[in-house]
DNA sequence: TTTGATGTAAAGGTATGACGAAATGATGTA
DNA sequence: TACATCATTTCGTCATACCTTTACATCAAA
């Protein structure tokens, strides 16, 4: 009964078992696209039968796809995959599947487009709201970036960090929780980025543009701490796509128009 | 929809939707603080006890809780209330039982806040991508505004359709999802501020700023729509505290004597 | 005493089989 | 034609049994 729904790194789930090998399945056909919005799944005794497990698993794992708004559930209907406006992008699992279906792209651009938004208010009200421990956490963040300049798994990690303390210091719930929901997705982002920046002197500038936008916190100027912080989500938007385009050279890259 | 969500003891045990019984039920009191992070829930057989359901209905209640990230499941352990900052603050459903509990204001303050940030982008966003059909949904929200100047509900309505439509204009998911997740919250935000802006020319001057947004992403003017719409946000802001204060101690109590 | 292996029980995890409830579409009747 | 009725399909719920995981206690060895 061997399955193959690549576990892949990191994903610390609550749900674990033949449930998840379910949720996984489904959740990254609908992602994927094989099976569209509209369209219906098989009845849940075929689901169990493809996938070697009870009705009452695939109960249990079409239940989370439906609270991540994936698919509908209606009695004697079926299961139907929801349009994609319902499919809750705030959804660590979807922006993996994303990722993992090969539809991160669009997704990683849209993500750095609301960071432009968000970090830069995020940083500001920081400024004017850190406590003293936020204030230790991103100064943490900054002294371990500084010090993985040679790990990128590391730097990634810090680099994570940093900008997670940064939401979390906004005091904002909203805020707080992007974060947290953002957080696996943009370390993999983070990772990503810095394939565009060979050589420790672009990290360390990296690194040095981070410090600017702590201390503007640690001085309360809120205008300068939004500033800084946009210039840092820009490079890293260059970065991202200089990467982008070195790594997935002749792919479709039709995007809208802007 | 009626609020009665009551363990149902005794009776026939046919109402509809046995499992959203026990969501609403474990939900509001997780939200509503009666049990805390990090305590325990009944084992599933009590909880079915309890709400005389089987453990089967109970088990797929306490997947979608979980999908929620209200509480964590683990064998042998049972079944614990996680930290509030994993409470998935974009679902509809939280929103609700924040509001449903009385905890609704601060949520509501966070909320702004981040429309605050959010909507003057989107605004921006919508000036340089909006489509022919989105021009149509904006200026159709504004009419409906203002026919429905005597109808609180289908003023609230259009309201929150023209935000959406903002959202959507704006092309990034994630600010699409936001819309989506926020609005039934935000529509009953809507309702509360009407209460601050009392008789008609309150509310027709409300409609004119919103005309102002739709105008400038109309003529294209990112900068101006952005500035507007910061003011549309300000001043729903101002009708909220208003409007909160003044219902402070009788909130709940049956209106009488004004 | 400290450490590590081991056993056990408690709680969730999974599997069946049966029946109930609701929505659809065909069928029948006025 | 229009409307009421019924059969069918699929999810919804229940009851029961057994499996899997793992916290915790227990005991042996260093």
């Amino acid at each position: 009964m061997e399955n193959t729904y690549e576990p892949l790194s990191g994903s610390r789930s609550s749900i674990r078992g033949l449930q998840k090998t379910v949720i996984e399945g489904i959740g990254r056909t609908i992602i994927g696209g094989r099976i569209l919005p509209g369209e219906f799944l098989p009845t849940e005794p075929e689901i169990g039968a493809s996938y070697n497990v009870s009705r009452t698993s695939v109960r249990e794992a079409m239940r989370v796809l439906s609270a991540k708004g994936l698919v509908e559930i209606r009695q004697k209907i079926g299961t139907r995959v929801q349009e994609v406006e319902h499919w809750n992008i705030f959804d660590s699992d979807i922006l993996r599947w994303h990722q993992e279906e090969g539809r991160g792209d669009e997704v990683m651009l849209d993500l750095i487009e609301i960071r432009q938004i968000l970090e830069p208010a995020a940083a500001k009200l920081a400024a004017s709201r850190a406590n003293m421990d936020q204030h230790r956490s991103l100064k943490l963040a900054i002294q371990t970036m500084q010090e993985q300049l040679d790990n990128p798994e590391g730097f990634a990690k810090a680099d994570l960090d940093f900008h997670l303390a940064v939401y979390a210091a906004s005091q904002n719930s909203f805020l707080l929780q992007f974060g947290s929901v953002v957080g696996d997705f943009l370390r993999r982002v983070f990772m990503i980025q810095q394939q565009a920046l060979r050589g420790r002197d672009a990290l360390e500038l990296d690194v040095q543009l981070h410090n600017e936008v702590y201390e503007a916190i640690n001085r309360g100027d809120g205008q300068l701490a939004s500033e800084t912080m946009l210039t840092v989500v820009l490079e890293g938007k260059n970065s991202l796509i200089k990467a982008l385009k070195s790594s997935t050279g002749a792919a479709d890259s039709s995007r809208r128009g802007e």
